[in-house]
DNA sequence: GGCCAGGACACCA
DNA sequence: TGGTGTCATGGC
C-alpha cells in the first residue's frame, strides 16, 4: 500500500527536489525556521540570514538574541527560535567544534539521541536533519503525514511519532532518496488538496481515502 | 477577521 | 504519560 502510495503521488507531483537549500548548516537552520511555520516565510528570514553575513555558527554565536530575533522576524515564534539557533550554536562548537562532518560521522541512532538534546530540535527537526543535511535514511513524520495516513485508514493504534515513523520504516527499503521523496510528496500533497475533506475529490489518492469510501 | 503554516517546550493533573 | 497553553508573523 505504502509503496502505491508512493507511486501515485510520484505519478502526480514529480519529484520535488528537497530541501531548497545546499549548504549542510543552512538545512540545520531552515529545519529549526519551519517548525510550525509556511516555508516562504522561512525564506524571507534565512534570505536576512544571509545578507547579514548570519548564516554560520560562529555569526549566530557573536550576535545577541535581539539581534537573531529581528533577522528571523518574518517567520514568526522569532524569539523562541532565535534561543533555538543560538543554542545549536554553541552546541556545535562546544561538542564538535562546529565541524559538521564529524557530527554526522556517526551512526543514525547516535545522531539523532545527539540532536534531541539540542534546546529546540524535537523529533521532526532531528529527522529533518538527518535526512536532508545528513544525507542518511530516517522518516520524517509531520503534522501532514500523520492527517493523510489517518485520512486512508493507516492509522497506527499507537498515535506516537515512532508508530507513524515505524510504519513507513518497516514496510520501505531504508532508502534515504525514497524517504527524502516520499516526505516532500506528502507535504505537497498536504498542502494542495487534503486540508479539507470535500477536496479529497480532487485527491490522487482519492480510491483510497477512508473519507471518500465512508461518504 | 479568522484560519493555517513542513513544532517544541513548559507546565500540570 | 498525556493534554493544554504559549510562542507570532504573513498569506489567503
Amino acid at each position: 500500500m505504502l509503496q502505491t502510495i508512493y507511486q501515485r503521488l510520484m505519478d502526480c507531483y514529480g519529484p520535488q527536489h528537497w530541501w531548497p537549500a545546499q549548504e549542510t548548516f543552512e538545512i540545520m537552520v531552515g529545519a529549526i525556521l519551519t517548525q510550525s511555520a509556511a516555508w516562504q516565510n522561512v525564506g524571507k528570514a534565512i534570505a536576512n540570514l544571509k545578507e547579514d553575513d548570519a548564516l554560520s555558527p560562529e555569526a549566530l554565536r557573536r550576535l545577541d538574541l535581539s539581534e537573531i530575533g529581528a533577522l528571523i522576524r518574518p517567520c514568526g515564534y522569532y524569539n523562541t527560535k532565535a534561543l533555538k539557533l543560538k543554542s545549536l550554536a554553541c552546541w556545535l562548537e562546544e561538542h564538535y567544534d562546529d565541524r559538521l562532518d564529524e557530527l554526522f560521522a556517526g551512526d543514525i541512532a547516535q545522531l539523532r539521541q545527539q540532536l534531541l538534546s539540542i534546546h529546540g530540535i524535537g523529533p521532526e527537526t532531528a529527522d529533518s536533519i538527518i535526512l536532508y543535511a545528513a544525507d542518511k535514511p530516517i522518516f520524517v513524520i509531520d503534522a501532514y503525514t500523520r492527517r493523510i495516513v489517518g485520512r486512508i485508514g493507516l492509522a497506527p493504534d499507537n498515535n506516537s511519532y515512532a508508530a507513524y515513523q515505524n510504519l513507513f520504516m518497516e514496510h520501505l527499503p531504508a532508502d534515504g532518496r525514497l524517504y527524502n521523496e516520499y516526505h516532500a510528496l506528502l507535504v505537497c500533497l498536504g498542502k494542495n488538496v487534503c486540508r479539507t475533506h470535500p477536496l479529497c475529490q480532487q485527491c490522487c489518492l482519492n480510491s483510497i481515502c477512508q473519507f471518500n469510501a465512508n461518504s
